[in-house]
RNA sequence: GGUCCGGUAGCUCAGUUGGUUAGAGCAGGGGACUCAUAAUCCCUUGGUCGGGGGUUCGAGUCCCUCCCGGACUACCA
């Protein structure tokens, strides 16, 4: 049988922000496979890249008074310690500003224009003339054009979840400048992805590359049914100057859209390793021989089941064989969260905890499909203590020391049919792994670890040494032990390799095949036995968090810096300014403006959930006297009807009540936050009543 | 609102094509052991398998319906 050929990707970290706990599950899972397959003797090659193109990567170089290529360099060099201090077996991790990378793009620029699928339109969007630049969405707010809801985002609106171009907003407002923005008009360029559209229905839903949960989604979001299907949005490939990215060489003044030459990126990497190593890069891409596996995580699906397919199709490469989406990581039952200390850096956990540990708690939580799973800090203790070391390091650790200076029984003894049970238990092992279902692998695993650790038990080791004449039976009964551990060694080599490589060392024979689980080893001297995985200390947990809530991070959105320096002396608080750069300060407005909104004190006299609204809460105001407002308040992730019932907030009185879905809204509750479950609603101090006004 | 995925012991989950008294790990209770990283082993408590209908000799497993949770997406089917 000739050798598997596998080339793996994950996706590619962006530049602009910190690797963190969420970004590992992709590459913990990623690596497990690709280590898997190397152990199960296939040619596995795993290439990955910073994605380093973008409005975001620009202005963030901009405010730190540096070339662009000096933050990808910082960058690039903190990543890659980060993915190799959790054991990642990369092969090659490069960036999407490379010059094969940029060589690429060109190649597969010109034969997108070659095959027709190439088109110009207009655009207009909203250009900051001071900063000199269009504004993404996300980079413009104002007030909704529809609810009049103040600095809302510039894609949908928070309150009422209406959606319409930066270009509808009223007043809009760049957050990077804070000016206001002028609509221009540019030529974009887009790929008519419909023309794709028979090819993509069969791919998507006849490959078998994509988990059936993709191939709905596909279908029921773009596709459409095959019967009716629903033309594809052409896709804007271009941006004008000035953008971080290569220049598209035929249309000089313009450039790729990040997201067209981040997926290159992965080609770019393989490129780079190819050159090191004397390979053919058409032997990966251009080839039946090769498998394309790709690793994602849910939010950037369509980019590699339509976009991307398309691209390599009409440039005439590899298909992705799989497309291995997964969802995304909580901690303790929450979205990853800066004021919680959840969001959590790979580097802040490396400075206290094991890579191990994480591994392993992520392969038992891992399976093939998209469903979110969770971090829970105190499952993972005892996950990792009871299974990790008390049933499986344990195993090495009774029975090692006993034969240190006789070595192995040459003869493997009578077990009782262990090894040989456990042994035939590889092949469902590697199915679960070839699946990714790793919580199913580890399951398996862990049940022999349960068979063998009694087998110890019954057969008293510790007895047997007393009695100079039992030598042999008491090396009889370690070798099952430790050939038993070994097996489960080389099950959990893709997990853990450091305790892989550890087992080879103590029994001198390294751990190179999967098939060696089925043979014992016998004869081998054994080393002197020393410690493969301590407990996870609590402590350390709780430390990691801490200093995960304090390190409120000076990265992340990129916009982020401008209120340094700020900070007066005598400020001991030294509070951070992301929320204020989040959300930079409105225009001035005078006394008599401020004026014209009343803000009054108000009782919650009634709070109930509204049935069929995902982020409202019904509440009825009172404003003493009699009087009461009725207020839908977008709080309800934040705060249960129960603990806001008779508390004392603050409302703009004098808005104008609104129609909403669930019933007309007579006004505002004050929160700040930036929204979902940070919401905080704000109370007076004690002694204010309901009626007066706020001045 | 639409689509999809779930709802099995206190917690995390297994339950293969419907087939005997529904399982594991953790946690809880009792005991044993002391080789081992306060590890291990044995015994044990605990579930009208979300509710209700139906198909069947037989349903956690199939069908219908409702309730709840989550993800995605949105007023456009």
């Amino acid at each position: 049988m000739s050798q598997r050929r596998l080339l793996v990707t994950s996706a590619l970290p962006y530049v602009n922000a910190d690797i963190h706990l969420g970004y590992m599950v992709e590459a913990i899972q990623t690596d497990i496979w690709v280590r898997f397959q190397r152990l199960r003797g296939a040619l596995c090659v795993y290439v990955c890249a910073d994605d380093t193109h973008g409005t975001a990567t620009m202005i963030r170089a901009r405010r730190e008074g540096r070339t662009e290529e000096e933050l990808i360099a910082e960058v690039h060099v903190a990543h890659e310690a980060d993915l190799r201090d959790f054991d990642i077996s990369l092969d090659n991790f490069g960036s999407t500003h490379s010059a094969e990378c940029r060589s690429l793009c060109g190649e597969i620029w010109s034969r997108i224009r070659e095959v027709g699928l190439v088109k110009s339109d207009r655009v207009r969007q909203l250009y900051d003339a001071e900063e000199g630049i269009f504004l993404a969405d996300r980079f413009v707010r104002g007030t909704c054009p529809k609810c009049g809801a103040q600095d809302q985002p510039g894609d949908n609106c928070s309150k009422c979840g209406c959606t319409y171009s930066p270009a509808e907003l009223v007043d809009p407002r760049s957050t990077l400048s804070g000016t206001v923005p002028e609509p221009r008009d540019a030529d974009h360029l887009f790929i008519e992805l419909e023309q794709f559209h028979e090819f993509l229905e069969n791919w998507t839903q006849g490959s078998g590359a994509l988990q059936d949960e993709t191939a709905n989604y596909l279908r029921g979001h773009f596709l459409g049914p095959p019967d009716q299907p629903e033309p594809l949005r052409d896709w804007d490939v271009s941006r004008p100057a000035p953008y971080f990215g290569f220049e598209i060489p035929d249309a000089p003044g313009n450039y790729w859209y990040v997201w067209f030459d981040a997926p290159i990126g992965y080609m770019a990497s393989t490129q780079q390793w190819c050159d090191k190593h004397g390979e053919n890069f058409d032997d990966w891409w251009r080839s039946d021989d090769c498998e394309i596996h790709h690793f994602i995580g849910k939010d950037i699906t369509y980019f590699h089941t339509l976009f991307w397919p398309g691209m390599l199709s009409a440039a005439g490469f590899t298909l992705p064989a799989k497309v291995h989406v997964h969802g995304f990581l909580t901690i303790d039952g929450e979205k990853m969260s800066k004021s919680k200390g959840t969001y959590v850096k790979a580097r802040a956990y490396l400075n206290h905890l094991n890579p191990a540990y994480l591994r392993y708690y992520y392969a038992s939580k891992l399976s093939n499909r998209i469903d979110d799973f969770d971090l829970s800090l105190n499952e993972f203790v005892t996950k990792v203590n009871t299974d990790l070391v008390g049933k499986f390091v344990n195993l090495a650790s009774r029975s090692a020391k006993f034969v240190a200076e006789i070595g192995l029984s040459a003869v493997y003894p009578e077990d009782g049919g262990l090894f040989a049970a456990a042994a035939a238990t590889g092949d469902e092992i590697a199915e679960a792994y070839e699946s990714c279902d790793t919580g199913r692998a580890m399951r398996l695993i862990m049940a022999l670890a349960d068979r063998a650790n009694p087998f110890v038990e019954e057969n008293k080791p510790w007895e047997l040494r007393k009695d100079s004449e039992r030598l042999s039976e008491l090396q009889d009964v370690c070798t099952i032990a430790l050939n038993l551990f070994r097996q489960l060694a080389i099950y959990l080599a893709p997990v853990l390799p450091r305790v892989a490589e550890q087992t080879g060392e103590l029994l001198n024979s390294p751990i190179t095949h999967w098939d060696q689980a089925k043979v014992p080893l016998t004869g081998t001297p054994v080393a002197k036995f020393r410690h493969m995985l301590k407990r996870v200390e609590e402590k350390d947990v709780r430390t990691m968090i801490e200093e995960s809530r304090e390190d409120t991070g000076d990265q992340g959105r990129g916009e982020g810096d401008d209120c340094r320096g700020e900070t007066g002396d005598a400020d001991p608080w030294n509070d951070s300014g992301d929320a204020l750069a989040a959300e930079p300060l409105a225009p001035e407005c005078n006394f008599d403006e401020f004026l014209k909104v009343d803000l009054r004190v108000a009782r919650v006299v009634a709070a109930e959930h509204v049935s069929g609204a995902r982020k409202l809460l019904k509440l009825r105001l009172s404003l003493g006297g009699g009087q009461y407002r009725q207020v839908f308040a977008g709080i309800k992730a934040a705060y249960e009807p129960d603990e806001l019932v008779g508390r004392l907030v603050v409302c703009v009185a004098n808005l104008t009540p609104r129609q909403m879905k669930f019933g007309l809204s007579e006004g505002m509750v004050v929160a700040s936050g930036p929204g979902g479950s940070e919401v905080f609603v704000l109370s007076p101090d004690e002694g204010a009543v309901p009626g007066q006004r706020v001045h």
